[in-house]
DNA sequence: CTTTTGATTCGTTATTTGGCGAAGTATAGG
DNA sequence: CCTATACTTCGCCAAATAACGAATCAAAAG
């Protein structure tokens, strides 16, 4: 129970749905998450940790890059999990824009994203 | 994305959960509920409300009592919900614990609930 | 080895949430 | 009718949550 209830919690906010479905079919690094949502770095790398610690996604170092991605060995209950949350989506208006947006922002170089911390 | 997120976290809360469990294959009256859950008649019925606006549950008046069940025509995407959420927690301490205390609660006469709210 | 850069951790604040008891509503019983 | 009963609504409080900026950490780059 403790475990499903720290799943649908993390599955809870709006921001954390999104970067779920922002990870289908691709790994992306911290920076690029930051711009498509368009909040501060450490309130993403927040909610980042949480998903992190549900199981739904995993994160690699490389460099001083940080890249998360969903899971490449899901439990079945994580599995169940992300399949519940993209079927549940399939048709959200939100998501298709944001899909929309990703193609763009993995698209642009990281050294015009990082202007983010500049400001 | 609105609705999805609704739902989520009408079942990120762990008394929420239990109820729904408890609906599975039958009706119950709130007195019961509260039986179950052992919390406060206002907090109990906030919790209802929360399910029923989610439209994870719905409610039929009978006399002075208010029974609630699952939905008797639910919506594809609160099917999947409600298949989702029975299908992960089949394992349970918790949940079997509750079970079986339910057998209980529901061949107990309701006068005998009812001292609830004399305390 | 100092600086820069990408990300995380920490401390604070505003909002939301879950809990309760008191008051209100509606129905049944005396 | 008037009272009791089954719930719900309201108002309040404590705890949890989401957001931010400042400080910190770790890995390149200068």
């Amino acid at each position: 129970m403790n475990k499903f209830i720290e799943t649908t919690k993390s599955i809870s906010d709006p921001n954390r749905v999104r970067v779920l479905l922002a990870l289908q079919g691709r790994e992306l690094c911290v920076c690029r998450i930051i711009e498509l949502l368009q909040l501060a770095p450490s309130t993403v790398s927040k909610h980042l940790a949480i998903l992190k610690q549900a199981g739904l996604i995993e994160g690699r170092k490389e460099g001083r890059w940080m890249h998360y991605r969903l899971p490449d060995h899901p439990s079945p209950a994580t599995q169940r999990t992300l399949e519940w949350v993209f079927d549940s989506l399939e048709n959200s208006a939100e998501i298709a824009a944001d899909k929309k947006r990703i193609q763009t922002i993995i698209h642009t170089d990281i050294t015009e994203l990082t202007r983010i911390y500049k400001k």
